[in-house]
DNA sequence: CATTATAATTGTACCGGTATAATTTATCAA
DNA sequence: TTGATAAATTATACCGGTACAATTATAATG
């Protein structure tokens, strides 16, 4: 684990074991670099990583200070490993409905960056939350990359088992949103009416190295979900 | 303008110009510090930056390369300037309903961080792309901020005058996601029918030093609006 | 007491360096 | 040709420094 990573998690930690709330000013840097012994740069990699995570904000001649969102039971589109991680208070399960090896749709295909005659792992399951029914997922996985997959692992955390399972790195997605009305194949599933709003999420996860290797179609039950996302300007 | 910005305009603008596509390597660090003469730090920060605006991404071993979603059209919903930027290419205008100072709902004062005795400006508009309606939005600014505002700023980029006329800094902006059905009012505005699916986003947009100064409510109309956001991982 | 000028605080920009880890390329052996 | 091994390439981690800009606190001024 790296000095800064390491610094960052504390730092998070010290936070919520303090439950600090937006606008507590933290201690300056000069007090982070006596604490962890190491050098401003380091300490202002720290800082920098928890502001893109949305934990602070800094202020230059002012301080540092927390940063928390006030509304609860939101789902974070931006933590892009399932949302297992956002939602850990609550229970998500999910519900394999199809899993095989099969040849992409022309859209995967695209997406994935390869061609319609290479393997992808095919993955639909529902997931649930609290006893809900949260949303209908269909994902394309590029075979030449999660070069295995089970039942087991896709009730579980496909993501957990990507990064620590196959050792990949999971760098950057692309996210496209949009809403719609239900049809009655997807009304089915969620158990909602036909013609009802839905959520379609799309999504391309690429490795560290630029590789796509996750192509995902995720249609919320709208009643569920309620996601919110922190902005930086730059 | 810092020489990291000014850098990351140029590469940016360099990437733009000649069309480079998702993938495509560009020069080294050693070549970019050679060409802008300065420190290798300076260059880090600039594709830093560009890395987390999802321009580029770098692969430590191998290089910086480009990053380029396909789909055009959508609108990104990152890029926390009343997406008047993203799309220039098309044709947005405003049509304000309603302009005035008024006391704050006690949501509104809650979010603004303010008394609901704090006078806000209040604003209603319907936004157009391509003469097509696009969302209806409403928008409480704290006036103590936001000391003035009239027609026709408002019928413009509000952010612009608030940087540039207002010499503000806008710092950063939670964001909270929701699908529902149109209700009548709502309906009505955006040219559909009542039950229809609409996506809400509420948004409290912050100086840098932290004071909320927009809390705004927008409903899109479903039809028109494709939203993409650009993920890194941590 | 309000206003203004000054000083102290505090984070940011930028430099230039060493060491290291991931990747790619070149080399060599089978 | 293949596969392993070594070398070169390339970005990243981390150090420690100077200068600077924004903010806040303090002192001076009227």
């Amino acid at each position: 684990m790296l000095k800064y990573q390491q610094i960052a998690i504390e730092i998070e930690k010290y936070i919520e074991e303090n439950e600090l709330q937006q606008g507590d000013k933290l201690p300056v840097l000069e007090t982070f670099m006596a604490q962890f012994e190491v050098s401003k740069s380091t300490i202002t990699k720290s800082l920098d990583l928890l502001e893109r995570k949305g934990v602070v904000f800094q202020v230059r001649g002012s301080g540092i200070f927390v940063r928390r969102h006030r509304r609860k039971g939101y789902i974070s589109l931006l933590s892009n490993q399932g949302f297992k991680k956002d939602l850990d208070d609550f229970n998500v399960t999910s519900e394999v409905i199809e899993l095989e090896v099969r040849k992409p749709t022309e859209e995967a295909a695209v997406n994935l960056n390869i061609e319609q005659s290479d393997d992808v792992y095919y993955v639909k399951r529902i997931r649930n939350i609290n006893g809900q029914t949260l949303c209908l997922e269909e994902s394309f996985y590029n075979k030449s990359i999660i070069t295995y997959l089970n039942n087991e692992i896709v009730s579980e955390s496909i993501f957990h088992y990507i990064r620590e399972g196959l050792g990949l790195k999971v760098g950057f997605s692309d996210m496209y949103l949009q809403v719609d009305q239900l049809n009655a194949e997807e009304a089915k599933y969620l158990q909602l009416e036909p013609g009802l709003p839905k959520l379609c999420v799309e999504s391309i996860f690429h490795l560290t190295n630029g590789q796509p290797f996750d192509f995902s179609k995720v249609t919320y039950n709208y009643q569920q979900s309620q996601f919110f996302i922190q902005a930086n300007s730059y």
